[in-house]
This record gives C-alpha cells, structure tokens and sequence, in this order.
DNA sequence: TCGCAATCATTAACATGTTAAATATATTGC
DNA sequence: GCAATATATTTAACATGTTAATGATTGCGA
C-alpha cells in the first residue's frame, strides 16, 4: 500500500513556502504603495492586456471571481480601476486601468523586475524555466 | 533597464495557480469529512511529530500563528485535537491528536497516498524531485 | 413571445492570510 | 527581588480564499 509522503516533502506544503518566499519581497515594495500583492496582479493584466471582463481578469489574475469582485471594487474606489458596461450585453462589464493605477505600474516597475531578475538569479536561469516549465505541468491533474 | 515578466511567465502566479491544482483533488478528498486543507495539514503534522507547540505546529504545516490560533481553536472543538499545557513554561501549550483526529487520518491515508502518486507520476519521478528541490531553494531570498 | 435553461457576475457566509497590537509569562540585569 | 526586556501566544481588524446561493440578462425552443 502506497505511503503518504512525509510532510516534509509534500508538495502542497512545498508550495506555500515558495509562494510565501517569493512574495515577502515584492510585499515589502507594495507596501509602501498600499497596495496588496492581489492588487498589484489585477494592476499588472490590465496594463498588459489593456482592459477586461471580470471573468477574463479573474483568469489572468489568478483570481476566483468572488474575490476579483471586491478587489475590483475597492480598487475602483481608490480610483486605479474603472468599471464600463459592455456594449451588446449588459450581463458583463469591462474594467480598465486609469491613469493613476498606470502611475503606480510605472512607479514599481523598476523594483518589481529588479526582484524578478534577483529571484532568477538565485536559482540560475536554467533552473528557473525548468520550475516554470514543471508547475505548468500541473495542470489538468483530473 | 530590466523588464518586468509577462504575467503569463510570473513565478508568484504560477506558484498560486500550481498550488490550485494540486490542492483540488485534494479538497475533494476533505470535503468528504467536513476538513479543509490547513486542518488536515494540522493532523498531518500531528500524527507526524507527535504533540507540538503551537510556533512549531505552525512552522511544520505553513500556517502563519494566528491561523494556526484560530484554526486549532475549531479543531478542539471538533474533538479532533487536544491543548494541553506546558509543564515548566506557562506561556507555552502543548497540542496534541485525539483518537478521533488519528481516525480520520486513518480513514483519508490510502486515499491522499494515492493523490500525491498520482500528481508524482504524472510528472514523472524525477522531474518531481527537481521541483521539490527548486522550490526548496527559493528560501532565503534576500 | 413566452417561458426556461444557460451564462455572467455579484452577494453571502465562513475559513484563512496578513500585519499590528495586546496579553501573559520568563528571563535578565541591576 | 524588581524593573525592563524578551519570548510565546492570542486577539483584533481587514483582505482574500472558497463554496453555495442569488441576481440579472441573454438566447433558445415550443
């Protein structure tokens, strides 16, 4: 009969810690900017692929929908996002970046790749796109 | 200038939507018996080291102390773990698996041994190893 | 065109994540 | 042996994660 893995080398534990790792640097940087590291994501799809459905968004983001719905809502608030209706069907909405969100894209983006650029460093390039590559691989596990 | 990555190749969001994956067959599993993940890792840890104090409960199952505080605090009363003091240092307690925690990880073990082979085989053994390792080597990042 | 299923999104409810403040006990230095 | 500091944990407050229920709109078929 199969063992459970050790906890010390189980995966889903191995994953939190990496994430936690990974983003204790780029944390210390949006703090500075109030902003969640939720926020900053929702910041970093629409300045990439301009504006958005909530659905394609939350895809992007990897964000569940209920939670893109108050992130998007609080942002808006504090004026980074703006919120349209689409044109044919008025089920959906479009959200955009506005010109302050832009500025703290603008602001952190140095600092951001710099963190990027350290964390490849760490690990070598190689070893980088092979971990890319592998959590790719965790897709469709069913 | 260094470039900030596509979201598309980020490493924060690969690692959240990575731990998605693994996590949903997984949760499938718990539902079943009323835990969530972060319950389960508790009576892993538990079942793994024995009783624990609550910084290294929270250590060993990734859990940040005032979840842990919480999420304990549920779970005794669920009858599934136990408190119990320290003997020489009164800040301290001491938290332990009950007969009733032990049972269902009894009762989940084949099940959860055969997710985790699962989830080894479909990268393959080797490549699952390198990604343990590489996201070993993420701590320490500064 | 009416009714009903399908689609898209939000709301609700509860659990956890995260940071800061508060609490309680130990330890240290004087 | 007492005040100041350090340590261990909990509480508080707010943001997000997660699942289920609800709302709103569209499209389709009788």
């Amino acid at each position: 009969m199969k063992q459970l893995p050790s906890t010390q080398r189980s995966l889903p534990i191995a994953l939190i810690r990496a994430r936690e790792n990974v983003m204790t640097p780029i944390r210390q940087m949006l703090s500075e900017s109030g902003l969640t590291e939720q926020q900053w994501r929702v910041l970093r799809v629409l300045d990439e692929h301009g504006a958005l459905e909530p659905s394609q968004l939350a895809k992007h983001a990897a964000l569940l929908l209920p939670s893109q719905t108050r992130i998007v809502q609080s942002m808006a608030q504090k004026g980074l996002v703006e919120r349209r209706e689409h044109r044919n069907d008025r089920r959906r909405t479009v959200i955009e970046i506005t010109n302050a969100g832009q500025a703290i894209i603008n602001d952190n983006a140095a600092k951001a790749a710099e963190i990027a650029a350290q964390i490849r460093d760490k690990l070598g390039p190689r070893r980088f796109e092979t971990l890319l590559d592998i959590l790719d691989d965790l897709r469709d596990l069913e």
